[in-house]
DNA sequence: TGTACATCAGTGAACGCGCGTTCACTGATGTAC
DNA sequence: TGTACATCAGTGAACGCGCGTTCACTGATGTAC
């Protein structure tokens, strides 16, 4: 890897990292800037040599995150090919497992507080994950009869607005509250449901 | 109203709605109980008089949300019949519009991080919201034939989750960001392909 | 290869701040006679 | 109706705490000659 720097060696990384491991098991209320860098093993005042300052580092975080999502909904996308209703829900797929896998990243990104519009770096990185989203919704929509195709940019809100909600009501490991069903097969039936209501699967089926 | 108590009057009420204000407007972490204290009036020590301390004082303001809530779906139910399909739409827009008109309350209910099972109390008002819910969608399940028939339950958690990821992508204020439609008009349609999907509604409409 | 110097990542002490919480108190309200 | 007492809602001062941030500093690393 990158050789090991002055003294920690690549401690803007660790401080991202820690500020990850923080959100993801104290929620976004419960990271501060100082235990972040308590738990990358230096002096608070070191944050600032990497950050302007607290709100920086979350926004950070949170642009690598959207960078990743974007990737990784771009690959599902990909994979899926050639069938667009194959890679439409890979897609959907590829949004639940993210958010699963990347719970720090998720929190930082939708929960922490920190506008969108914070840093044109920031908005750029979510506006990339919003349009694979949408060329995914765009590519599906071709299918439906142009008279009854809602707006794809429509299709992909809806999709996005229940894997949030999934992932916001049914996905957490909230202690003591259980999920009726497992947020998988959740999204997944929700989808097939509305994709059936779109026309775009056999209503038998 | 209740006659004028010892020297505030309400003061217990006063703190709640000062807290619900707060949380409006400067989001969960913004939220203080030295500020609600001050907002009604009053020395931060007062509040131990009626409260067990911060997080008891959040916890029933969302347990009042909660109430709300399950008042509001319950009314939307019981005017949408004797049509299961009208009253399960009725009950859906009643959680747009809850949302809309009780941000405090709704962001004190999902995203202040307190426990539903914090008190029983809170507890069972919470309970009480997803049963209307659920209800509905029971009632509205018993038109769809039993072997393409999903669990009714699963159908409540789908519009749960969709009304949820719309509240919280789309119809939150934030500032610079602009949804692409109407809150209202997204889950309407959302809703309604979804249902589409169901066999509910005609699929050529 | 060795020396002198420049760079700059991280230190450690300090700051002012607002937080939640405690405590002994006071004084307005309610109640018993 | 008037007086003595009990209750208890709210006060004001104080606490310890961890926060984000600043600053002059130091000493390890890199670079020029």
């Amino acid at each position: 890897m990158a050789k090991r720097g002055y003294h920690h060696g690549n401690l803007r990384q660790a401080l991202i990292d820690a500020a990850l491991d923080l959100i993801e098991d104290k929620g976004p209320t419960g990271f501060t800037l100082s235990e972040a860098a308590k738990q990358a093993g230096v002096t608070p005042a070191a944050v600032y040599r990497h950050f302007e300052g607290r709100d920086d580092l979350i926004a950070e975080a949170a642009r690598q995150g959207f960078e990743m999502f974007a990737d990784l909904m771009q690959y599902a996308y990909d994979t899926g090919q050639p069938s667009a209703l194959a890679a439409f829900e890979a897609t959907g797929r590829a949004y639940l497992a993210f958010a699963r896998k990347h719970p720090g990243h998720y929190i930082a990104m939708f929960e922490s507080g920190i506008s969108v519009n914070r840093t044109p770096e920031l908005a750029l990185a979510a506006a990339r994950a919003r349009e694979v989203l949408e060329r995914a919704a765009t590519d599906l929509s071709k299918h439906i009869p142009p008279e009854k195709r809602p707006p794809a940019s429509m299709v992909s809100a809806h999709i996005w607005a229940m894997s949030h909600g999934v992932v916001e009501l049914y996905a957490r490991a909230t202690p003591g509250t259980r999920s009726p069903f497992p947020p998988d097969a959740l999204l997944e039936t929700g989808i097939g449901i509305y994709l059936r209501g779109l026309g775009l699967i056999a209503p038998d089926i």
